[in-house]
Parts: structure tokens; C-alpha cells; sequence
DNA sequence: GTTAGGG
DNA sequence: CCCTAAC
């Protein structure tokens, strides 16, 4: 069971890349449990490590391969490339034997030859592999398999440089490998696959077939369909409900072929004479085919991991470096262990694997996302936010290669793809992730644009926006960071440019405060309403007046806002109520007495405004005072408010002088201006 | 800090 | 409205 629990997290990875292998994988990997057989078959993953096929996956590619000569074969050939040619040939070993069994005895005797050679060359290896207990059995198995394999081995070779069809392929291979020629096949996989997938697998399955035919099959012939199954039963240590006999005499010879302890395996060698052969060049076979041995002894799921792990180091190394590692591999764990040591390790490695694609994935979706981050504020809140969860849930399930998607969801796996997918497609808002991050992400950095850039713009239209709807500066705010979420979408950068020279602590300075007064301003506002019953214009007044400010660039180069402020008829007649009381020139008194209230209104303003009323009731057409100002459109000046401007303006016009004067000549005009003007 | 004046 | 100068 674990073994194939670990080859299922492989094969989650290869399903993912390969749809096809996928659907095999998942279907069977949970079914098989017992028997760690062969690993002939291999998957390229997306990551484009080999991973060896577990035997149910191998049966059914297989029959896939058989019945349907499949894209199965042209997508792993294609995939596998010269990788997966190297780990064939590991794994070939096992899958050869089962060929062997297939093939008829006079090629075995050509293998035989062939194998015994290199067996010699690596006898001493082997005979490490070989001192394995458990190896023997799969020695013999494999000395047959040698033995029937070799005519095939070499039609398969010519024929199909890299067949999944595990057996065979598997067989062929190893035994050139050894020899000489494992490169050359390797080339030729290649070549041949993508080439002629469908034929190579023809070819396959054809070699196959005569394995099965051969003598095993022979045996398994014989047999009823619930021998059979007891057969597969006692060789896989589990029922089957299959009653394919076809299928579980190929199971199970394979199986034999691969597992060497069974009992059944060896017993229905022996009837083929396979028994003698094995024995007789188990030795000699060990030595060739001892990984496999080994591999089936230990357990797949180690061999199938160290495979998949020393393919995927290897990879870049050519096949043979890869055959070869894999073998030390191999050999390493035969020698370090026990079964249990193996079976740690295995779940070490299982545990590992995961992790390190976890991590890399992890690492990689991270670097993806914080590249985002700094490539967009946008994205990159979002992916952010979203990423832990979306990066565990990716990175386990997910190879796919897009960046964006992975950062995307939580969730489901699946539906985590897909909206993550959108997410980076579209930025659809679906997860909640995505919201949180625009939100998040942006504020920050339009806030800090906007406040350096443009503190006035920005800020403040959003304020006076915010403002017009309610007066309150705390809701501003909130609103205001609203506003600015939606700005923030707009590019960033078209903040501009606003002069280098100014600095962007004067800015913000000016900016801060100036927002600070803003929120004042509000309530002002609000406030004035009450104070004054001049209704009408307050209202409009205050919307001018925030719209009105703007930024204005000023001759140091700093940028001073301008907070334009209509003039509202309440606040003029308070003016020239206090100016009649206290006089013109005492503005700060003024200010006190009759603007307290309006904090925006400096004393400065006050007499800014007095001038210009003065102005206004005296300028160009003193008829037209009121006219005038209307004009102009600032503030429609009511005539009697001129009048009274007026008439204060001369007043105090005439004081002054007149005061001068008055001293000078005591006239009551000059009093009574006086009067007047005070009153 | 206030006021006056210019921009 | 802002800025500056002068008080």
C-alpha cells in the first residue's frame, strides 16, 4: 500500500502534466496495494523527471497499449525523451524479465550470452545486489527473462527504440545498456517514438503478446480463470475481479517475471524450465539485472523513488551516467538496508518528495508572486494574500506552469485552478483573496502616490467628493480610501511628475496638513449651516469650495494648495457685521467675534475679503456693485449687502483720512461715519 | 501673531 | 488664496 500511495503523489504530479497517465494512475494506484512489482513503465513528469509507473499503471498501459495502441505511448515516448530512456533502462530490468518470459527460449539463449557478459564485467556489483536474499528469486527470473528476451530485445531495439511497453523495452534495453548500446538505444527511443509512436507501440504490444504467449503463458494457459485469480492472489497478494484470463496471465507473469519471492512466480517458471535457466544464470543475471531485483525486494516504492529521484538528478547527465547512478543508487540502499531501513527511507523519501516539490513549488510560487508584487502593487496584494493558501494547494497538486494562476486560490484544487486562473487571467474578483488583495495591496502604495504625487488632486477630490455625500472626515477617510482603491486600478504612475525640486516631504507636509484641515473643513461646514441661516449658498458653497481647491505651483517651486472657499452671503455679512463693529483692520478680533466658528476663515481671509468687497462696491460701476459681483459669478453679492460694504467702505474710507483729517478738522461727518461704521 | 499689500 | 513684509 504505501509503495503505491508513494507512487500515487508521483503520479499526481504526472497526472497533472499527462491526462491520460492521470486517469491510469488514479484509478489504479489506489487499487494495487500489495505488490510492488515492476516499474518498467515510466512517466515523465511536468517537471520532466522520469517517475517509474507502478505496476498497475504499467498493466494498464499495457492493455492500453495493446488494445488501443495509444496515444498513451506516442505522449510518454514523446515526453520521456532521452530521461526516461535511462530510466527504462533501470527499470527495464524488470520489465525485460517479464519479456523474457514472453519470448521464446532460443532468444533467451542469445541473452543469456549477452547477459552473462555483462554480467561478468559487473559481477562484483551484482553479486553485492545478488546477496540479497529476496534478489535471488528475481534473479532467476530475470536470467530468464534474459534468456527468452534476447531475439526480442533485439527487434525491439531495431524496432522501437523506447517502448513503455515495459517489459520488453525494458529488457531490450537494459541488456544494450549494459553491453554497449544503451546509448544508442536511448537515441533511438527518442527518435523512434516521436516518430512512430503507434507503431513502436504496435511492435510492443505484438512483443508482449508473445510473452505472454511464451511460457508462462503457456502455463497460465492452462489455467481457469479462478486459478488465475488465486494465482494473481498469491503473486500479488490480493483478489482481482478481473476475469480477463488475458489480463491476469499477463499480470501475473509479469509479476513473476518482477517478484521473485512469490511462490506462484517460481513455481510457474519451474514448469517452463525457466526454473533451470534461472538457477543456473541467476547468478550471472543477478549481476545484470540485480536493480531490479533488488528494486522489487525492497519494495517499488523505494526503488520507484530513488529511480524517479536519480533520474531526476540525473537527467541532464546522459542516459548511461543516469542508467549507471540509478544502479549505485540502488545498490547504496541495497547495501545500507534492511527492508525496514528501506522501507524509512522510502517513507523519507515519499515524505521528502512531496516536500521538496512543496518547497519548490512553494519557493516558486513565492518568488512568482513577490516577483508580481514588485512587477504590480495590485497583483501582488492579491496574490499575496491569497498565495499561502493557494501555494500549498498548487504546489501539491499543481505543476501547471502558470505563475499567476497558482497564487490564486484556496480551496479546492481544482476549483483553485481555475479561479486562480482566472484570477491571473482576468483578475476576476471570485476569491475572496483577489478582493482582499486589491484592496489591501493598492491603498497602501496610491495612498502614498497620491499623497506624494498628488496630495492636492487626489486627496483632496476624493475628500470633496466624499464630503458632498457626508461632511464627516471619518467617513472621508474611509471613503476616501475607497475612492482611492478604485484610482489605485488606474495606473499608478500616472501620478506624474510633479517637480523634482519640490520635495516630497513638502508635499507630503503640505499635503498632511492640508488634509487635516479639510477634515476640519467639513465639520465647519456643517456647522455653519447651523450658525447661519444663510441657507442657500451654504450648501453650494461648501461643495465650491472643496472642489475648488487645487494644487497651484508656486514660484519657489513648491506646491502650495489652493483652497478655494467661496464666500458664502452668511460669512459677508458676518464680515461687514464685524467690520462694522470692530472696524476695518481688526481682523483678528473679527475673525473671533463673528468667524469663530469657521475655522477655515484666517483673519488674512477676512481682510482679503473686505478688500475685495470694497472693491466690488466701489470699483467699476458703483451702481452696479451687486451686478458685479455677480458677474464674476464668485458670489452673487446681494445689492444691500454692497450697500452696506459701501457705505461701511466710506465710512472707514472717510475715517481714516477723514480720521487724519478729522483730527485735523473736527467734522461730524467723520463721526457719524464713525457711528456708523462701528454700529 | 497681526496686518497690509502684492501676486 | 497665498505669500511676504512690516509691525
Amino acid at each position: 500500500m504505501e509503495t503505491v500511495i508513494g507512487i500515487e503523489d508521483n503520479d499526481d504530479g504526472k497526472l497533472e502534466e499527462r491526462g491520460v497517465d492521470r486517469s491510469n494512475s488514479a484509478l489504479f494506484s489506489p487499487k494495487q496495494i500489495s505488490n510492488p512489482v515492476v516499474y518498467k513503465l515510466v512517466r515523465v513528469e511536468g517537471d520532466g523527471r522520469l517517475v517509474p509507473a507502478t505496476d498497475d499503471e504499467v498493466m494498464e498501459v499495457e492493455d492500453f497499449l495493446e488494445y488501443e495502441n495509444s496515444d498513451m505511448r506516442v505522449v510518454a515516448d514523446t515526453g520521456q525523451s532521452l530521461e526516461c530512456i535511462s530510466i527504462e533502462r533501470s527499470s527495464s530490468g524488470k520489465l525485460r524479465l517479464e519479456c523474457s518470459e514472453g519470448t521464446s527460449e532460443a532468444d533467451l539463449g542469445k541473452l543469456n550470452a549477452k547477459f552473462q557478459i555483462l554480467q561478468k564485467v559487473k559481477q562484483e556489483e551484482k553479486l553485492r545486489l545478488s546477496s540479497r536474499s529476496p534478489v535471488h528469486s528475481h534473479v532467476q527470473i530475470d536470467s530468464q527473462c534474459s534468456a527468452d528476451n534476447p531475439v526480442i530485445i533485439e527487434k525491439v531495439q531495431s524496432k522501437t527504440p523506447y517502448q513503455e511497453a515495459p517489459s520488453i523495452a525494458s529488457s531490450l534495453n537494459y541488456s544494450h545498456s549494459n553491453q554497449s548500446g544503451s546509448i544508442d538505444q536511448c537515441s533511438r527511443p527518442s527518435e523512434g517514438v516521436i516518430e512512430s509512436g503507434s507503431s513502436a507501440s504496435a511492435v510492443n504490444s505484438a512483443l508482449t503478446h508473445d510473452f505472454s504467449m511464451t511460457d508462462g503463458e503457456i502455463c497460465l494457459d492452462k489455467l481457469s480463470v479462478k486459478e488465475l485469480h488465486e494465482l494473481f492472489k498469491v503473486t500479488f497478494g490480493r483478489e482481482t475481479t478481473v476475469k480477463d484470463k488475458q489480463w491476469l496471465r499477463r499480470r501475473i507473469a509479469m509479476s513473476l517475471t518482477n517478484s521473485c519471492d512469490v511462490s506462484a512466480t517460481t513455481f510457474t517458471v519451474k514448469d517452463k524450465k525457466i526454473t533451470r535457466k534461472c538457477e543456473a544464470e541467476s547468478s550471472g543475471n543477478v549481476s545484470a539485472a540485480p536493480v531490479i531485483s533488488v528494486e522489487n525486494m525492497a519494495g517499488e516504492g523505494d526503488v520507484k523513488y530513488k529511480d524517479s529521484c536519480v533520474v531526476e538528478d540525473c537527467r541532464v547527465d546522459d542516459n548511461q551516467v543516469a542508467s549507471e547512478t540509478r544502479l549505485e543508487t540502488l545498490n547504496t540502499e541495497h547495501e545500507l538496508g534492511d527492508e525496514d531501513q528501506q522501507s524509512e527511507e522510502r517513507a523519507a523519501k515519499r515524505m521528502r518528495k512531496p516536500t521538496k516539490r512543496y518547497i519548490e513549488e512553494l519557493s516558486e510560487n513565492e518568488s512568482r508572486e513577490y516577483n508580481h508584487r514588485s512587477s504590480s502593487s495590485n497583483k501582488n496584494t492579491g496574490h499575496i494574500h491569497v498565495s499561502p493558501t493557494s501555494n500549498k494547494n498548487t504546489g501539491h497538486r499543481h505543476v501547471s506552469p502558470t505563475s499567476q494562476v497558482r497564487p490564486a486560490t484556496n480551496a479546492l484544487p481544482e476549483a483553485r485552478t481555475f479561479v486562480t486562473r482566472l484570477d491571473s487571467l482576468g483578475g476576476y474578483g471570485v476569491q475572496i483573496p483577489c478582493v482582499s488583495r486589491v484592496r489591501r495591496s493598492r491603498p497602501r502604495k496610491t495612498i502614498t502616490s497620491l499623497m506624494k504625487f498628488h496630495p492636492t488632486g487626489m486627496v483632496e477630490a476624493a475628500k470633496l467628493g466624499n464630503k458632498v455625500v457626508r461632511d464627516h472626515g471619518s467617513e472621508a477617510d474611509s471613503v476616501i480610501q475607497d475612492k482611492i482603491s478604485k484610482p489605485s486600478s488606474m495606473p499608478v504612475k500616472i501620478h506624474q511628475p510633479v517637480r523634482p525640486t519640490e520635495s516630497a516631504s513638502d508635499r507630503m507636509s503640505k499635503s498632511t496638513s492640508e488634509s487635516g484641515k479639510e477634515k476640519q473643513c467639513p465639520v465647519t461646514v456643517t456647522t455653519e449651516p447651523r450658525q447661519e441661516s444663510k441657507p442657500k449658498k451654504t450648501d453650494t458653497s461648501s461643495c465650491t469650495e472643496e472642489r475648488n481647491i487645487v494644487t497651484v505651483p508656486t514660484a519657489k517651486g513648491g506646491m502650495r494648495r489652493k483652497h478655494h472657499r467661496a464666500w458664502t452671503l452668511v460669512e459677508v455679512m458676518k464680515l461687514i457685521e464685524g467690520v462694522s463693529r470692530c472696524g476695518p483692520g481688526r481682523w483678528s478680533e473679527i475673525k473671533r467675534l463673528s468667524f469663530s466658528s469657521y475655522s477655515h476663515r484666517t483673519s488674512v481671509d477676512l481682510k482679503d475679503k473686505w478688500r475685495n468687497l470694497l472693491k466690488a462696491s466701489f470699483a467699476p460701476t458703483p451702481a452696479d456693485e451687486g451686478m458685479n459681483s455677480r458677474k464674476h459669478g464668485t458670489a452673487p453679492i446681494p445689492e444691500p449687502i454692497l450697500v452696506r460694504v459701501r457705505e461701511l467702505a466710506e465710512i472707514n474710507s472717510q475715517v481714516p483720512p477723514n480720521f487724519s483729517s478729522s483730527k485735523l478738522t473736527t467734522t461730524g461727518g467723520t463721526v457719524s461715519g464713525d457711528r456708523l461704521g462701528y454700529l
